[in-house]
RNA sequence: CGCGGGGUGGAGCAGUUCGGUAGCUCGCCGGGCUCAUAACCCGGAGGUCGUAGGUUCAAAUCCUGCCCCCGCAA
């Protein structure tokens, strides 16, 4: 069975190279155009293209499949085509293009949190648990049949990040396990259930990662290990955006040992060497590692020390 | 040439305006105090001040070129 790959950022790329080390015989790769990327938007391969001439394999670059593109897949002669991250979504010419149709790789439960950004939805909401579903493409989003799901819970404090990658993991294994299922003519699919929730998981925006200290610690602490590693949570400070990397929440402030009586949510509290930010709801978060405007990532405690003043750090 | 911040012992910073002894809070090493300690006291090591050149009696500081890091915007 020939396989056509369709993704684009740094774990589809994973996917890739790990289904080409498990004899995964891959006919060819569809991927986004280069793009600028960074300060000096220097116009780069993604990192899909990148492992994919690496391999040897030829790559379609599209950001949307037209009839040029149409007749590129269909030239590629692959019997399935297998979607982790591309980008855009397949209409029915597309998705009629291979004998066995497409599957894709989903970082969720589906049908909660279908759209383009489940995993940081899934830890912003405080979910426990989690997991991946592969399932057929058909032309709605995240709509088709299931082929496969895997949970896994999330672990207190787990970043995006970290998450996304073992749900990458769990991904390959997924797709080791139904590939051949596939090939034999043995699969089985059945239809998305929504006996549980069915939340829509929405392009993360720059406003969803600034952090609202009216907020709880835990809600704050979620929105944290949401963004990490993108966008990044951030505050204002100093009229600067001040990037919060990590952060612990506490529990509820004990006024009797503050000076102050009443103090603004956002307002920078140190005790016994660490960094805390006065919350809603009468709690409190720890700040482990920062990043001010211009600098490096760094532990709060340095940041802090760094300062060398008392005056009041109100962050908004 | 999109806007802006930055590069000073291992970490985070001050010192640059106005040239003149390498500073602060930590960390590290050794010693002391203590039942004990992340606490306290004493001592110590560790820095071509990003880099190349220029001005000067003298440059972290002034001038010029270059390299690197980062925030915002895209």
């Amino acid at each position: 069975m020939k396989v056509l790959f369709a993704g684009t950022p740094l774990n589809a790329a994973e996917t890739l190279t790990a289904l080409h080390n498990n004899g995964i015989e891959i006919a060819g790769v569809l991927t986004r155009i280069d793009a600028p990327v960074g300060r000096k938007r220097v116009v780069t391969p993604s990192p899909v293209a990148i492992v994919a001439e690496h391999l040897g394999i030829p790559v379609i670059k599209a950001n949307r499949v037209d009839e040029l593109v149409l007749e590129q897949i269909k030239s590629v002669d692959a019997d399935l085509g297998i979607a982790v991250a591309y980008g855009a979504i397949f209409k029915a010419p597309t998705l009629e293009a291979l004998p066995l149709g497409w599957i894709n790789v989903h970082f969720s439960l589906l049908p909660d949190w279908r759209g383009a950004a489940p995993v940081q939805h899934s830890i912003l909401n405080g979910d426990k648990t989690t997991g991946i579903t592969i399932f057929q493409l058909d032309e709605g989003m995240d709509t088709g049949p299931v082929h496969l799901q895997v949970p896994t819970e999330i672990s207190p404090a787990e970043t995006s990040g970290e998450l996304l990658s073992r749900l990458t993991k769990l991904g390959v294994s997924g797709l080791l396990e139904v590939l051949p299922r596939i090939a034999a003519g043995l699969a089985s699919t059945t239809a998305q259930t929504s006996n549980g929730q069915a939340r829509i998981a929405t392009k993360l925006s720059r406003e969803l990662a600034h952090i609202d200290w009216s907020d709880s610690a835990f809600a704050i602490e979620h929105k944290v290990c949401a963004m990490n590693p993108e966008p990044m949570a951030w505050t204002s400070l100093d009229g600067e955006s001040f990037r919060i990397i990590s952060a612990r929440a506490l529990g509820a402030i004990d006024w009797a040992t503050l000076e102050g009586t009443e103090l603004e949510p956002g307002t920078l509290l140190t005790k016994e060497k660490r960094a805390l930010v006065t919350c809603g709801k009468g709690t409190l978060l720890e700040l482990k590692e920062v990043q001010p405007s211009g600098k490096q990532i760094m532990n709060a405690a340095d940041w802090h020390r760094g300062m060398q003043t008392n005056k009041k750090v109100q962050f908004s």
